[in-house]
DNA sequence: CGACGGCTTGACGCTAATCAATATACGTGG
DNA sequence: CCACGTATATTGATTAGCGTCAAGCCGTCG
């Protein structure tokens, strides 16, 4: 969370937390079209996010895990544009937007730290519109992969070993892809030995080599 | 720019536009890795935003025109991420950061405007990804037509005609497509009646076909 | 224990990419 | 201002990659 902050300052940050809300798995956070009132930054477990076409077809938009907050959509608005689902039991921090205004006019900090909030998810948005507008299915899922595993380390987990905490179909909606392609590109990098998959359960066995995925737009030649 | 303004706030804010800066075509408003000091303020002409990947490829992540704003991607960590190159000789408003920090504090209706440009933006890549995730090649291209003329009408524009500012590869880029696909599909919706498209020039001889093409994800069948 | 949702794997087809050749417009310098 | 050279666009032939359809397996949850 922000930091550089005194103690009196901090004081008034607490006072935004009004609430904490659990969230149960497959249960939704919020849904597009309802009135938005709050920003939710999560404390523990994970969220998607995805947005629907009129005619049906949707479109998941991020996995979000501890420490970063959903909700942002809904600003521009007044209502919010997508829905965010729990993919486990979890729980957030209801952060109410007009105390978040206030509170930022007088907390410099607060303000600063909103804006790269913005700012960020807006930078990680263009970097799948990179994935999705040009990478192959095993660069996507590479990709998919080594962010993933980079952000369970940074809380904490192993490098190399983690559990998925969604579907195929919902990882192959994320990057373009259908759940088959999903499926037979894990089995392929688990054939060749980058990969352990079971089910839900992935082990990294070749870091490298799932990074020189990457490096290889024209594919493995 | 925001509405329900006092006199006195709107002079505030007249503060902030220090100085104009006029970009010609082809060259950069900004890069990838210089730092971030201000937001732009498109006022004419016509720009494209792209990110580029370490192995060199690149992705357009947008098209922006008179009224937009573009630099938020560098708020995040003090320098852009991205690049943002005039697509046709061009002026922007350059809004240095620091001062729209220091006035959204005093003008609360400044602070809520910049929030809802940021969200709007995060919005609209939602539906990028929308695009690239889940449309075939016909519907890309009729998405971002009536996206694009959408924009010109909201600005004076014909809600038929247009003339584009990017390549046909530009084009591509932005939707996932190669050129010789964007070109095909221009050629397609021309020969159906849909367009006349004669290089650069585009008019909308059937809107309501062209929005038929969205409606139907198994392809026209 | 049975049923259902999620996953894997195979065979096949179709869309868009690739490679290539040509045509057209644009910009630049003589 | 014209001519040349280069960027841009069109179009065709072929192919690769992913989607679709289908069948069967596994694991979980009621």
């Amino acid at each position: 969370m922000p930091s550089g902050l005194s103690a009196a300052e901090m004081a008034r940050i607490d006072q935004l937390i009004t609430t904490r809300r659990k969230v149960r798995r497959k249960a939704p956070l919020f849904r597009a079209g309802e009135p938005f009132h709050a920003l939710y930054a999560i404390r523990t477990g994970v969220f998607k996010t995805c947005v629907t076409a009129e005619d049906g077809r949707d479109q998941v938009t991020g996995f979000h895990m501890a420490g970063e907050i959903v909700g942002l959509d809904g600003i521009v608005q007044d209502h919010h544009t997508c829905d965010a689902v729990a993919l486990e039991d979890s729980e957030v921090c209801v952060l109410p937007f007009d105390r978040i205004g206030e509170l930022s006019r007088e907390v410099g900090a607060l303000q600063h730290h909103l804006h790269r909030v913005m700012s960020r998810e807006i930078v990680r948005e263009h970097g799948v519109m990179l994935l999705l507008g040009s990478m192959r299915a095993e660069e996507r899922v590479a990709a998919f992969l080594l962010n993933l595993v980079q952000r369970l380390q940074a809380r904490g987990f192993s490098p190399s070993e983690l559990v998925l905490r969604m579907t195929r179909q919902e990882i192959g909606s994320y990057l373009g892809l259908k759940l088959e392609t999903v499926s037979r590109t894990f089995s392929r990098f688990a054939q060749e030995g980058v990969l352990e998959v079971q089910h839900r359960f992935v082990r990294i066995a070749d870091v490298e080599r799932l990074r020189s995925v990457l490096a290889q737009p024209g594919s493995g030649f």
